[in-house]
DNA sequence: AATGAATGAGGCTTCATTCAT
DNA sequence: TATGAATGAAGCCTCATTCAT
């Protein structure tokens, strides 16, 4: 039930880790409780938040509408439980490789860790797709969401990001460009990989590998053609 | 008043054209009316199209309520009138040059395309911003906008710069890998830097012209380092 | 409609100052906002506060109950609407005599003042009988209320009474006790033939001119049988 | 543990029959019982009861929602339950001495019976003062607390009082006043103390001896000056 | 006996929309 | 044309009560 495996490689002891943050969030739920989670998700993702009736929520989830309010106080705090712990596992790959302080790289070349990357966050934004649409949709409006993102996700990724970055840099791996800029050229090929392949034409059939392979190759060597330089 | 100009050039007839589509949208309109697109504008991006109470906008607009209801039968309609507008003046560029069914190209190469085609949206995106915004957050919850975004942007959009870009692939420009990906990593690159610019970091202290360099060269070269150079 | 009157006397310009209070609270509503107000009054009184529906005041009112929050932001803010401004029309004829800062006992003893001040009030029990009792039920509950009562309504009267009493004592007509145990006599004796009166035995033929007189005596003197008489 | 003695004397006889009440009321509860008899009591009182939610009597009882509704079927039984005891309680001292139908007025003044009564009564209300103001509050919205006041204790009392007040007015202690206004009288000045003492100024260091002597001569003599004394 | 999860009716309040002026 | 009072459906949430455990 590993849903998320780490950029690298896919040791046990991570995906063990990975569960145990599943296990504390949803096994110790009722049955009553994953379904609202799992209707609210349904409809939040189908209709937005604001737009969401909560007594649409009960009926898809077949329960009474008060029987959520057990569980959460407000329609609000419903969103942020579906959504702040998704968020924690959006990171999970890169804060667990830091745990002990040292910098670890277990790649050999930045190619190697763009595909690991690109790879492993497609797997978990197929799996959590409806969930990141929740939070990408409500990250404007809900300034506890967006501090939550920016504190406890992104700035832990960027972090772990630009280590990485740099380590290849040194290796003469990557141009020398200023680091903000390789990271945006590097996460906006890779998010509009995802989003293509999984909001923009999610019928279309794919070749996973094969678009991978290019998008890799793509971000090293660009798209000129040989004879212009 | 010409809010945007064109891909290539500056020429005087296309912002004739693009002052024409503002006056039919504008011009005719009352103050009152105008008052309220740019309230409704303001409300719609800062809190979002459901989250906001039509009684909010009159009161920014400092109409009655009732007015709004003069000018669009309901809310939603007010939201299309905001964004139908915009939607068109997002592909101005690409269409008008299209209008005599001749491919006309008016770039040397794909970099100065790729210079032009970056300069001229991010002014646009810049102008447009809010709007902008409300369109990318209603689009995935309006059947109405995406339909109209689908037929009426980005299908003729992809056409026009599908022609584009295999012009410039004949020419040898570009390395042979199928043209949707060419399309998606130009795109990406392209919009990623426009969303880092001014939804990420607004206030960063960008210098453009740099960056844009810095972009445009990711694309045709890629971030690879010793072997390709 | 001079609903409320002096204590001491009924000149024409004390009316006039009492008719200014209810013009300014009553004649510039719309009869929808009366008829929300009467309903209120009458169901908060008979059932409670918190026991009422807005709904079956919207009910009997004859409005729709979206209507009741068009002037009253929550059923709260219609509790002070009511309450408000009967506890500024209670202490009315304390503090008009009072208004040039010169002590001004228009009584030529405290028998005299006793009949006036018991009329009078009671005249005004009988008239606000609901809202009073919406009043007393309420201010153990509501803090804003009981601060409101306090510092507007209770401070004031007793500083006036406390004159007046004094006055009389000091010539004579009083015994030598301090003044607020002769406040709480006479208080408690007025109190308790208004609500003998009003609350308790209200469909008793009560003559009233023949009970204050006796309940003016009783404060005067007593109900001591021999050494009295 | 005889919370309340008797007008007259503090006879064993009559302290058993207190208990007897006190027993069949408290003694065979179980714990939890009396918990949620005291919470109620408690959260009643503060915030009305209709306000009260009965999840917030549990959460004070530390007892489970349903448990309440074991003991009681519905919150306003749990309300009665509360209240008819202590009104029966409030009666003791004036239908014990009559129980053999023989009249026994067991003082030999009218001020004997007077201070005995406060002195008494303050005692009780000092200890059931939540529960009082729960039955004040509520009799008015509560036709079963209403009826049951009216014919249990109102009428009782009142049988009783009259019974003595006649008996000393014919001893000439009294003046020849309607019985009704002698007993509004009285009533009214001694219950006015006890709301003064109690619910008006409780901080207030009071010296009762001297303000229930006080109160007693004022009865009997009034506040009249010279004249009288 | 005791629990507390579950219910669903009903409460307060908001809001898009209508309509008389 | 413009207003804003009025509406009532619907939204979120509370709470007394039930019932399986």
């Amino acid at each position: 039930m590993a849903e998320d495996s780490t950029a690298g490689q896919n040791s046990a002891d991570e995906q063990w880790i990975e569960e145990l943050l599943s296990i504390s969030k949803e096994e110790k739920m009722t049955p009553k409780q994953i379904s609202i989670l799992q209707a609210a998700i349904e409809v939040f993702s189908e209709k937005g938040f604001s737009a969401t009736a909560t007594s649409e929520i009960a009926q898809k989830a077949q329960v009474a509408e008060g029987t959520i309010f057990r569980y959460y106080k407000t329609k609000k705090e419903l969103l942020l439980a579906i959504v702040g712990p998704t968020m924690s596992r959006m990171i999970a790959p890169f804060v667990l490789r830091n745990f002990n302080g040292v910098l670890d790289v277990p790649f050999d070349s930045y190619e190697e860790f763009l595909r690991a990357f690109i790879v492993n966050r497609l797997e978990f934004a197929r799996k959590n797709f409806k969930i990141i649409k929740i939070v990408i949709q409500e990250i404007p409006f809900q300034p506890a969401l967006r501090e939550q993102f920016m504190e406890n996700v992104l700035s832990k990724v960027l972090e772990r990001v630009v280590a990485i970055t740099e380590h290849f840099k040194e290796k003469g791996q990557l141009i020398d460009v200023p680091t903000p800029a390789i990271l945006r050229f590097t996460i906006s090929s890779a998010v509009g990989y995802l989003l293509t392949r999984l909001l923009l034409q999610p019928e279309k059939d794919w070749n996973d590998e094969e678009e991978i392979n290019l998008t890799v190759r793509f971000i090293l060597h660009g798209i000129g053609g040989s004879p212009s330089e």
